[in-house]
DNA sequence: CCATTAAATGGCC
DNA sequence: GGCCATTTAATGG
């Protein structure tokens, strides 16, 4: 957890609960709260001009939600989208405000957290700019897997994404997904295992 | 069992 | 690589 369940308590949070498919808040909405997953997965996405989804990034347990603009003064430039129930607690901003000055320490918790994701969209930007769409899955898989798995050992990890979500995340088609995967397969690079991606 | 959703295929540009 | 149509699982009520 990036804060502590019981600080944010005593700041007044509230806890919601959210189903698959519901809307944490939207494109074009002001931010108003500190919301931090205490547990299920979430999406930030957007719609593009071809009414296809971008996923911008995934959101787990103990994650907060776009932190980073609390402390500015803008609009929310993405959507953040239920995937699977989800409990979420909130705290308004105001709120947020007052437990960071009365908890430095937390202040440096929340910049780590804030640059751990500016180094992951720096990755994730120089992988997804590549020209080849096996290069853009292969990291975009490695960075998963860093970044969720444990255990290092080949072909341990199970890829907790559907070929449609690697799709929206790497910018490609969905058969180009399954296509290139099953070549990955073959390459032995990565093993599908009823039709679950382990790297 | 049926409906829904995800995955896989093949043809074509 | 993308697009489209179609088929083939897998999932859940």
């Amino acid at each position: 957890m990036l804060i502590d369940k019981n600080l944010l308590s005593r700041y007044g949070a509230t806890t919601d609960f959210y189903k698959p498919k519901s809307i944490i808040f939207e494109e074009g909405d002001t931010p108003k709260y500190y919301y931090q997953i205490i547990s299920g997965d979430i999406k930030l996405n957007h719609i593009d001009e071809n009414a296809r989804e971008v996923i911008i990034s995934l959101l787990k347990t103990g994650d907060s939600i776009c932190e980073f603009l609390l402390l500015l003064d803008t609009k929310y430039p993405v959507n953040a989208v239920v995937i699977t129930e989800s409990t979420i607690i909130k705290i308004t901003k105001a709120d947020f405000a007052k437990m960071l000055n009365s908890h430095p320490e937390i202040v440096l918790d929340v910049c780590k957290f804030i640059s751990q994701r500016l180094h992951h969209n720096i990755i994730k930007t120089k992988n997804i700019t590549s020209p080849f769409a096996q290069v853009r899955i292969k990291s975009m898989l490695n960075f998963f897997k860093d970044l969720n798995g444990n255990d290092k050992t080949d072909y341990s990890f199970a890829v907790p994404l559907t070929r449609q979500q690697l799709a929206s995340i790497t910018g490609l088609r969905i058969e180009t997904v399954i296509r290139c995967i099953k070549k990955l397969d073959a390459d032995k690079f990565l093993e599908i295992r009823q039709r679950k991606i382990y790297i």
